[in-house]
DNA sequence: CTAGTTTTGGAACGAATGTTCCACACATCC
DNA sequence: GGATGTGTGGAACATTCGTTCCAAAACTAG
């Protein structure tokens, strides 16, 4: 009869996706993916299918765990204009502290793979488009609570912030210095006063 | 007695550029630069080295070209307030035509190779810093004319530029949208008033 | 023409790639 | 204990990778 898998299914998805991560599509083997997932090779293909599979699963579980949770706690625990605050200012932290500079796994596959694979691109599109809704609503609701100057175009606004952010997370790998990102942080959250 | 070459080095150069610029630095193959290139293999490493320092020389050689003299030429032309506005609009032009989505080949590199190799990263950190100082030039000769506001901070505004362009390159490869790009071209200007 | 040098086209290399496959060990359920 | 199905470890596959090498062809200079 059956028999459950000794492995945690999610937990080695997880080492695959910080591999895929810090270091891009390409540039990331089966075979280093199957020393840092701890699992077997005969395992990993019955399980996740084949690399471009693990890939975008890795990818999904990125933009699940580490962007709509992550989003979602900061517009929950703060007000609308300190939750825009708090992810540039979190983003940078996470760029300090990063030794391997692995920076945004979703914006580093926007520019690796997803101009020329559509699904993979779908998915990275999809998730900027989110992330750009989100800014929208908590642009509308600063304006109703005061915080944000209600002169400002939520839409306009929301898209020049996701600019803004994407630049961040592009300089944070090729020059991850404390005064450049929070310049940048700085400018971004003035253009909401 | 010796020979001069049968083939231009710098046009078969610019044929290397445009694949690495295209497809990234591992997603090019030696064989498919032999082909574009149009020479023969042995010339090719004759000629440029290893494929590491063929994508140097490409990445240095659009670093000239593309980069740095576009920009010479932007602000030869234009008073600085509009040397902004056209780089910005000419960059939405290319995305927009681009039937290849190549963004801009220093940040796609930024992201692929430069956080992992030492002497790439140099590279791509400089021009970032090159820009950086172009923006800084053209926001204090638009505060001279009076073109740009005088209260802005020209090394702040510079690094918000630098960030929102870049962020609009990325954008520019994952969803080249023409309401998107203009949208947040337009945002960055106004922070100029 | 002859000598000297470069390009050419392709063979060849070892290493690494993604992927498949299989015998063995082992855990579960009857 | 025996049957069933899973994970294990590694061999093996065909490709492709970057790179080296070489004999023949092509061109220039004397």
């Amino acid at each position: 009869m059956p028999w459950k898998k000794s492995f945690d299914i999610d937990h080695a998805l997880d080492k695959a996706t910080r591999l895929f991560w810090s270091r891009g599509y390409d540039a990331t083997s089966m075979q280093a993916l199957v020393d840092e997932m701890g699992i077997n090779r005969g395992s990993l293909y019955d399980t996740y299918g084949d690399k471009r599979s693990l890939f975008i699963a890795a990818l999904r579980r990125y933009d699940q765990q580490f962007r709509r949770n992550r989003l979602a706690e900061l517009e929950r625990k703060h007000t609308p204009k300190a939750a825009i605050k708090a992810l540039f200012k979190s983003w940078i932290q996470i760029a300090l502290d990063d030794s391997g500079r692995s920076g945004c796994f979703l914006t580093n596959t926007a520019l690796e793979v997803a101009a020329h694979d559509a699904e993979i691109g779908a998915i990275v599109a999809t998730s900027q488009r989110d992330t750009e809704k989100i800014f929208v609503r908590l642009i509308r609701n600063g304006q109703v609570s005061g915080e944000i100057s209600k002169e400002i175009e939520p839409r306009q606004s929301a898209r020049s912030l996701l600019a803004t952010l994407i630049g961040l997370l592009v300089l944070a790998r090729s020059r991850p210095e404390s005064a450049l990102l929070t310049s940048i942080a700085d400018s971004a959250l003035e253009q909401l006063e």
